[in-house]
DNA sequence: CTAGATGCAAACAGTTTGCAACGCC
DNA sequence: GGCGTTGCAAACTGTTTGCATCTAG
């Protein structure tokens, strides 16, 4: 398991997407979902973020087609994108091999965590009922203070 | 209830945080608050809208303030900040008046409904158990397709 | 070939900031 | 009167766009 097991997968699908929508296969496009897909599963990353990386790599391209291609990537549902902070950078994260979860935030520390709570679909159920409406999708983040030792900036701790 | 019944409540609640951190009363934050709450329990509003309709009354003031006055407001709990949509202008809402509730968002219309499960909280209490983390707050927005007929620019209707 | 993609830089929107003028305490 | 607030405009950040250049099909 040196390779991400998720390549070939995702990178067939790629082909299948530009295929139907008559999109060209260029190489940035293809480099950029391996360098996406090379990390571990639950990586979050932002656009500039992944060009730095790639630039780093020697591979170099402009922000305009990193935009592009995030884009491109989220209509092919190879990706998700999150809108966690204020106005901070839209951050990115696979959609293969990462089952469906939601996010859980340290304020102190900015930690990301994911956790899957089935209840969770219960609600929408209910909910979508209730306004007949068809649910697409949901965006559920708990934001809060670790209570762990390891939270680096911690402020507001209570250990007295 | 012609007149808000909030608006003393607030304002009272804004006089007792300015005292408390020594922050001065001035004429803007005032008008701001009751502007704010002058309108019906659920309205939601972005910054530049709320001085559009203050500099329509003849009250003029820059958008720097309102932006300090907006963060001040959520730092004494008198209302919420939202981020919805990807990076369009952050929205608000007030806290009193309106209970605990969350967002379900209509992907064509773009309107804006409210509901409460008690579920949520069901799910807060698991998920700060399980990673030991003291949750502050949440945000949870379902995103969707009215099937009603009042839906305006609504694509992908399934009525056939 | 040629339409679609890219790179670059300029444009953009929302928000923040620096500094002089103002006004609450 | 002095310092917190405001107004203004300029700076900033993340993202988008226009246009010339390039390249996959």
């Amino acid at each position: 398991m040196n390779k991400n097991p998720h390549i070939e997968a995702v990178t067939l699908r790629l082909n299948q997407f530009l295929e139907v929508k008559g999109y060209r296969r260029t190489q940035e496009r293809y480099t950029i979902l391996e360098e996406i897909y090379a990390k571990n599963d639950h990586h979050h990353f932002d656009a500039s973020e992944l060009r730095e990386t790639l630039i780093q790599k020697g591979f170099h391209l402009s922000m305009a087609t990193v935009y592009n291609t995030l884009e491109l990537f989220v209509e092919a549902g190879l990706i998700k994108k999150h809108q966690f902070g204020g106005q901070a950078a839209s951050h990115y994260e696979r959609t293969v091999g990462s089952g469906q979860h939601d996010h859980i935030l340290c304020l102190d520390c900015g930690f990301v965590k994911e956790f899957c709570d089935p209840r969770i679909h219960t609600i929408e159920k209910t909910v979508s009922d209730w306004f007949s409406t068809d649910i697409a999708y949901h965006s559920l983040v708990l934001y809060g203070h670790c209570t762990e030792e390891l939270c680096k900036n911690r402020i507001t701790k209570n250990v007295n």
